[in-house]
DNA sequence: GTCTATATGTTGATAGAC
DNA sequence: GTCTATCAACATATAGAC
């Protein structure tokens, strides 16, 4: 499913011989692995400071042979952007609306959405950085929105359950503890973090002591 | 883009007297409130993604007339992440290395944090969302790679101590509570909401759960 | 599909009149 | 201290050869 991340040098004259490191030039691009590399030099340098130039030197080729593949450079934040959030909405999809304990429903929503975040980190990474200055971007700031009242809406339900302490706002335990979870895209590095111990740790952190 | 109209610009060459009139626009602009101008824009727009004329227009003068109060774009980045970055260490020299427990040093430092956020709270953010691209970006991430091995060592004492659940990660449980508390960034109003209740939360959030 | 060359607008920053 | 006018560099994006 995730497209693997070219990441090699142009090596306009003389590619010599250190193929064995570094993964060779793939033997063509399509929209996908390109999408793949351009999130990445998104979430180093922000998406307003990489030009596309930028993305082309990460890609190995010219700014004239990326375009070719793509329609421009808001294409690739749309296409990020609409990545990370299908992941979210899977979330919100399986969790349903009334099935089970709001306090049951809202931990699997916790462990779920730290799973995503760690599926899907490039892209979710992008998504909580945006500040909304292009039309794509303010269209995912209204999704994002979207899906916080659904995840504050779970904290209420469990708090009117009395399933939470009751002297913390239930509004502000929601912001509280998916920030917790949103920060997360500043620090996870997939292959040195196993997003299940950060799931738990979660669970123990926001939950286990707000339990009454 | 965005609608342009000064509409409060005042008379140039005859006026000797009268500066009553027009709130909106102050009497004389110096490098302080521009910069509180600027770092308005930055938080909204981005870094990248502001331009010298969008500060000018923000500020109701030229970009030309920007210019003579201040050096360039970057100075004004430096002098926020620098006010920003004296709030945090503040809290660290207030809390020495080793008086008291570590857990209680940590719940007040957990306070502290959330006031300094709140009270320099458009600094703050910006701090937390540059990505280093320039000099001044990489000074300030190192120096807030200093401040979080600060408190991460706080929080290893306190678990070292026996004063922390010890079936999760101390590094894990620093970069969460504080990522928790770094979120707020991203929602604070500070005349909407009490740092004082925040803080509050966070410790019940925090650490209530997380003692043993 | 990739390249070189270029069109066209925006950017940070400056010159110089008043 | 403010303005208009402008620069050189860099931005996104395209043309057209191979």
């Amino acid at each position: 499913m995730a497209p693997t991340l070219p990441a090699n040098r142009a090596a306009s004259a003389g590619d010599t011989g250190r193929m064995s490191d570094i993964p060779a030039r793939p033997a063509h691009y399509d929209l996908d692995s390109l999408l793949a590399v351009a999130v990445g030099v998104f979430n180093e340098r922000g998406y307003d400071g990489t030009s596309m130039e930028d993305l082309a030197r990460a890609s190995g080729i010219t700014k004239s042979s990326f375009y070719h593949h793509i329609e421009g450079k808001e294409q690739l934040l749309r296409l990020a952007l609409e990545r990370a959030l299908a992941g979210l909405f899977a979330v919100t999809a399986e969790t349903g609306a009334g099935s089970g304990r709001a306090i049951d429903r809202l931990e699997y929503v916790l462990r779920r959405e730290v799973a995503v975040l760690a599926d899907e980190l490039p892209y979710v990474a992008l998504l909580l950085r945006i500040r909304g200055n292009t039309g794509t971007e303010q269209w995912a700031l209204e999704q994002r929105r979207t899906f916080d009242r659904f995840v504050s809406g779970l904290v209420a339900e469990a708090a009117a359950d009395g399933d939470l302490r009751s002297d913390v706002d239930p509004a502000l335990v929601a912001r509280l503890i998916f920030g917790m979870i949103n920060s997360m895209v500043e620090w996870l590095r997939p292959d040195r973090h196993r997003a299940g111990e950060i799931a738990d740790a979660v669970v123990r952190i926001g939950l286990d002591g707000l339990r009454p």
